[in-house]
DNA sequence: GGAGCGCTGTATCTTATGTTACGTATTTTG
DNA sequence: CAAAATACGTAACATAAGATACAGCGCTCC
């Protein structure tokens, strides 16, 4: 049963079209606040025109925008009235301990609050396909992720490369990428300008891109297949990148399953690793 | 101090005529929910007039109604990001959700319970340090935590170096280590004979060995000045590293925190970065 | 009890928002 | 590779929203 707008867009975001995506995506992003806004204000902030959002909303199954605005106003006036449910800390760590891992914590929750089981089922699926070669690369602090995801993905099935080193190297290895083809891009604020590029010429050449940012989407979301958006606030002059962290070593285990339950030989072999 | 508009609003509701007190009294019943509605919708609401709320927003010291309408969607977007409000209810998102977020989560509630805020300043304050270089490694799985934090720190401070590559490529950098430097050690199981061996040689050069492992301690924790025990366990094929990548954010924050705070120079070119 | 002031609502106007139609670009299919 | 179908954006349109002018009413204070 379909009890939010959220749950009914992540069902239904497999089915749109790209441009729709991305309004789905940013609603997704900035829940419900987007969409409370006005058409002119929503179709900016996803990159996208004011017809595509009212397409999206009609998507949906509303008669028009206002519908839909009552619906989201309905629903976050039901979440703001319920028994005020904060505090439900378990303070089995006191809640003082760290403001870090606290914030941290809540970052998860709220990552995973905007993802699907479904979306991660599809990513996954996706990546487990065997069907051409997977590449992965990150900015200048989430180029680790981007590793820790290759060294994994890179065990369990054939043609997984990590993109590494300097803007001209990886370029050229854009001959090698096609259709058959994914680019999983982790980006987050401040975001490259050379991933960007990248990423726009890849998706010229028909790859499909996954892409690990922030809540504010990189630039390349624009281009891409799929879009997983972690919270990165913490009490820190710096972001965290712990939740999409997380989301990455989900990914991983989904796709060894897939993987495990195709039976394929390789997998077999991973008995001995461990 | 007045931080939100309904503060605001109590605060002057005394000096209000009648009819605006009704509408104030309405959007505060219904807070905020009331004044994202249209003018007509909340005259209604309140039972006056469509001028009299423009007159109660006005008083309340903004320009026109969309202005006040961003202001409490600002207001509210901040309220629904913050982690005190949250109300991640369980019967959503809970338990069912992901049994790998779960067991995360519970991966680092349980790896800071056995993590002193003492021991977290203590390793700091040793990286705040620059007596001497900082040397970062890791294993198989874990050097790109190693190159996390080796990205970070290098910012901020001078001398940091990530060990990367073949072994024999990091075993000759030992020459340049001695007792003044700090070499951190990521190495979670299967222990790496490699690695052991390498912080072996580093310990007798007296180099002092931050070290990052699982729950039942790398081998290489005998030759430790401080030992990080992150759980790993999760319902996966792999171990998962999110609690200690954790700890590591955790401690770059505290450094820099620290440095910032004995007010090294570098650190106020930190501002142009962000 | 009467005059002045202030608050409120009705009606009108203006603005900008949502909507629709249509041509172009892109993707999919045979 | 060609043709059809689909998706997207530009631009014009209609509508509903917020703003304003003005008159009526009640209240207070002399």
């Amino acid at each position: 049963m379909i009890s939010s707008i959220a749950e009914l867009i992540s069902d239904r975001i497999g089915t749109m079209p790209a441009g729709e995506r991305r309004a789905a995506q940013t609603l997704i992003a900035n829940y419900p606040l987007t969409g409370l806004k006005t058409v002119a204000e929503f179709s900016t902030a996803a990159g996208v025109s004011s017809p595509t959002i009212l397409r999206f909303v009609a998507r949906l199954g509303f008669q028009n925008y206002p519908e839909f605005q009552s619906a989201l106003q309905d629903e976050l006036a039901a979440q703001l009235q319920s028994p005020a449910s904060r505090t439900l800390d378990p303070s089995s760590t006191g809640g003082a301990a760290s403001p870090m891992l606290e914030a941290t914590l809540d970052n998860m929750r709220e990552t995973f609050r905007h993802l699907t089981d479904k979306q991660l089922a599809d990513i996954a699926a996706r990546l487990a396909e065997r069907r051409g070669k997977t590449f992965l690369i990150g900015g200048r602090f989430t180029d680790p992720l981007a590793r820790y995801m290759a060294a994994h993905l890179a065990i369990i099935q054939p043609d997984v490369y990590h993109l590494a080193g300097q803007e001209s190297i990886w370029r050229d290895r854009l001959i090698d990428m096609g259709k058959r083809d994914v680019l999983v891009i982790f980006d987050i604020r401040r975001y490259q300008e050379s991933l960007v590029r990248f990423a726009e010429k890849a998706h010229q050449r028909g790859v499909q891109i996954i892409l690990f940012t922030d809540q504010w989407l990189s630039p390349i979301a624009r281009f891409a297949r799929h879009v997983i958006a972690g919270r990165t606030a913490v009490p820190s002059a710096w972001d965290s990148s712990a939740a999409l962290f997380v989301v990455a070593e989900t990914l991983i285990g989904a796709v060894t399953r897939q993987l495990e339950a195709a039976g394929a030989k390789r997998i077999r072999d991973l008995e001995s690793l461990r």
